[in-house]
RNA sequence: GUGACCGUAGUUCAGUCGGUAGAGCGCCAGAUUGUGAUUCUGGUUGUCGUGGGUUCGAGCCCCAUCGGUCACCCCA
């Protein structure tokens, strides 16, 4: 019986095409974070499942993780996500390096799920962290984050971050309104569902959760909020002396001002993230085409995720950006570079078998001065040496035919310019060192 | 997990009322014995996703199954 062709469900083959883009992708990751001092760092494919228990989202563990049963009855998992890996990392060195830590990485990482647009089963996500920086590592990774995403061409008009704060939340939910928790997240899908319901539908709904008029009022009023003039109003209308628990917000939005950021950044009361581990200011940035309005990146602080190794608290910074997303994005606004050709610079061939010692030396001495070059196999007629060039997208072919030959010569035509010359062989090498 | 649409040549797709399987592109060769994006000529290509059912007869109708795409959910 033969074997299906198609790779596993939600994964991918990078045949040279996508892996042109995949790789002029990761090297503008690479840029970005060394720019900025990120050190790259990479940790294994496998993870015991309980790393990611403690502090990651009931979807990712309870659906979504890819585990098994190692030969020493060890539950293993591949790593649905990096945070708790760089945690864990993290925890070893801490004590002993400087702070801030800044590193990077470009891990592959699986979730079982069902794929559709924008979402794979096997995927790369960029992933940058900053540790013991405080409310300057907020306004580092989204500053890095949003060059990153400048770096491919876009611009406010393309994307935006998403902003908001747990602890204002929290200071909404429990002082404020006074829910239970599962009550708050009940109240958190219905959020996410606003812009759809009509604005009627949403009170209703607000109000049998809540089942108190004057709550669900307090609730409607904060999911209205857009920006950090509003917050200070609405925290002051309804709890002056709360005023210090959501300075950590508004200045951090001064700050983005400050940094020229004000037209990317945006206040949202609806960003609230799966991941259980944040305790600080949470974001992600939104591609602003309305037929992709989806998710490019996402992150925030996290507070207390080297405890669970028993190390002392040191606030991360940390943000997720996934591969597959932002080539959706930058296919819906017309960024991305063609790719589907290579970049060859000499296809270097002959016409009769005497050619083929000086053809070799020739391709030879073009590698030895950093050209890209591939020699063509055997004798061949010139129409098919120059059809084959044209498909491989080599920049200029040398040829050697009975004439050339007899005056140590070779003839080189640019493909581009369709201009050529013949020269001697000796003298063309000169010029290409 | 729920729902919708789709599976035919290497690829993109057509296939009427159920009656022996088609086109473009690609690929190979030639027109053109030393010049590539055009043109012309010839050639090459199939388990119609898989299994079952209905029928004299199924690519087409029915059931199941697998795969793909998309939406919901959630997110990168």
């Amino acid at each position: 019986m033969a074997l299906s062709k198609t790779p596993y469900r939600g994964t991918r083959d990078f045949f040279p095409t996508e892996m042109r883009l995949r790789n002029y992708i990761f090297k503008k990751m690479a840029e970005v974070s060394e720019l900025f001092a990120y050190e790259p760092y990479d940790g294994p494919l496998l993870e015991e499942v309980e790393l990611y228990l403690a502090k990651s989202g009931e979807e990712l563990i309870n659906d979504q993780i890819y585990s098994f049963t190692d030969r020493g009855d060890r539950h293993v998992a591949i790593r649905p996500e990096m945070t708790p890996t760089v945690a864990r990392m993290v925890a070893q060195i801490h004590r002993e390096v400087a702070k801030p830590l800044r590193w990077y990485s470009i891990p592959n990482l699986m979730r079982y799920e069902k794929p559709q647009k924008g979402r794979l089963r096997e995927f790369w996500q960029y992933n940058a962290d900053i540790f013991g920086a405080g409310q300057y590592g907020e306004v580092e990774i989204i500053q890095m984050a949003v060059k990153l995403i400048q770096s491919f061409g876009a611009t406010h008009e393309h994307f935006e971050v998403l902003i908001n704060d747990r602890r204002f939340v929290d200071l909404v939910f429990t002082k404020l309104i006074g829910l239970e928790e599962n009550l708050t997240k009940k109240l958190y899908k219905l959020v996410d569902k606003k812009n759809k319901m009509d604005p009627a539908k949403f009170s209703n709904e607000v109000k049998a959760i809540t089942s108190d008029e004057s709550k669900a009022l307090i609730f409607e009023e904060f999911v209205s909020l857009i920006s950090t003039g509003d917050i200070t109003k609405f925290v002051t209308k309804y709890s002056a002396d709360s005023l210090a628990e959501v300075a950590p917000l508004i200045s951090l939005f001064e700050k983005f001002t400050e940094q020229g950021l004000a037209e990317y950044v945006k206040f949202d009361p609806s960003i609230v993230r799966g991941l259980d581990y944040y305790t600080g200011v949470v974001f992600e940035i939104f591609d602003k085409h309305p037929e992709n309005r989806r998710a490019i990146a996402g992150g925030g602080s996290y507070a207390n995720l080297l405890q669970i190794f028993n190390e002392p608290a040191l606030e991360g910074v940390g943000i997720g950006l996934g591969e597959v997303p932002l080539k959706e994005f930058l296919h819906s606004h017309n960024l991305s570079p063609d790719f589907s050709k290579p970049e060859l610079d000499y296809l270097v061939a002959y016409l009769v078998p005497e050619g083929e010692k000086p053809a070799m030396s020739l391709a030879q001495s073009l590698r030895e001065s950093g050209h890209k070059v591939e020699l063509y196999f055997g004798e061949a007629k010139p129409k098919k040496i120059f059809s084959y060039s044209e498909k491989k997208n080599f920049a200029s072919v040398c040829f050697f035919g009975e004439e050339e030959l007899k005056n140590d010569e070779v003839k080189v035509k640019d493909l581009k310019r369709r201009t050529e010359q013949t020269i001697k062989v000796k003298e063309f090498i000169e010029g290409k060192r």
